[in-house]
DNA sequence: TGGCACGTTCAGTCTTGACTGAACAGCGCG
DNA sequence: CGCGCTGTTCAGTCAAGACTGAACGTGCCA
């Protein structure tokens, strides 16, 4: 009966994991599905999950379930892998995907200095240029210090992996 | 009829600039019109806009232009200040808002660190942690790196005041 | 060639939330 | 006091888009 409690107790906790990636993804514009599929791959083994699996992790259309893993490969989250003697798709996490998510988030960075650039040419004569000004200096700073932290990071990533995991 | 032209032209750069600042707000999940208001400020003098100037200006009902001040009033891009012998509020852009509002943007960060801290606990023995390690590792290098890259911006934000300006 | 198991597509439903416009509340001046 | 000018609030409208479910390909095996 115990081991049965502990069952109960450990699906909650997947569930609600897997609700909260969903929320992280709707956080930023996301649809909420892929988030909780992503979360599925992220505890699922290692050689990734079927559709057909997805949809009964999470109780979801294979509409819902097809288009979500689609954008996730779009996004470069996740890849499709087909198992031999296997026809169906698998879905995998792709090793170092997060870095080059992250990358690509900042390159929005990059489009704000500009915005803020084109609009310092708008002024009138007697305005105050600092407000937009700072907006321009600062995305300018983040965009010189991203390669370097960016680097930093990817340096980190292959020391820890020599290491053989975590230390 | 030349100085005409010019100052449509620059009317069309203008709001289109509002639009663009606009599309921004939208990227990160705000409202489209709080983007447009926080644009018209940027442009406006120095000491800020009415509500009427900015309903005539983006051609807004009063009751979007007030919730959108009142929210860039919350997120601190703004300051609500009164002139003496008027008694209209006007709204203006708040100095050294956009540091603070990047640094929040990253306390998201942490969150999602932890996320993946808990999900570690909620693998199966047999599966891969390395997916999950490597989300966890990456946040918990941003959230590191962050202050760090903060106060190098803040200093250099002193620097440049001192200079008076953009060297 | 049927039948089956997968996966995709698409019209329809439903929720969310931005924006409007009108009613409302405060404040100073006549 | 009541009028005019503020700004706020709120019910209603409208559009965007996530999700469903059924219809539709597609390839494999008998």
């Amino acid at each position: 009966m115990d081991a049965l409690r502990h069952d109960d107790v450990r699906h909650r906790a997947r569930r609600r994991f897997l609700e909260q990636v969903g929320l992280a993804f709707e956080s930023v514009h996301l649809p909420r599905m892929a988030g909780r599929v992503l979360g599925a791959l992220l505890l699922g083994p290692t050689d990734g999950l079927t559709a057909g699996e997805l949809t009964e992790a999470l109780g979801a259309s294979k509409g819902s379930i097809s288009s979500s893993t689609r954008l996730l490969e779009h996004y470069g989250f996740v890849d499709r892998v087909v198992l031999p003697a296997d026809r169906r798709d698998r879905f995998a996490i792709r090793p170092g995907a997060w870095t080059r998510v992250l990358d690509e988030r900042f390159s929005l960075v990059r489009s704000l200095r500009d915005l803020a650039e084109e609009g310092l040419t708008l002024l009138d004569p007697g305005d105050d240029p600092r407000p937009l000004s700072e907006v321009r200096d600062m995305y300018e700073f983040l965009d010189d210090a991203w390669p370097e932290l960016l680097a930093r990071w990817e340096q980190r990533r292959r020391d820890m992996q020599q290491e053989g995991g975590r230390p």
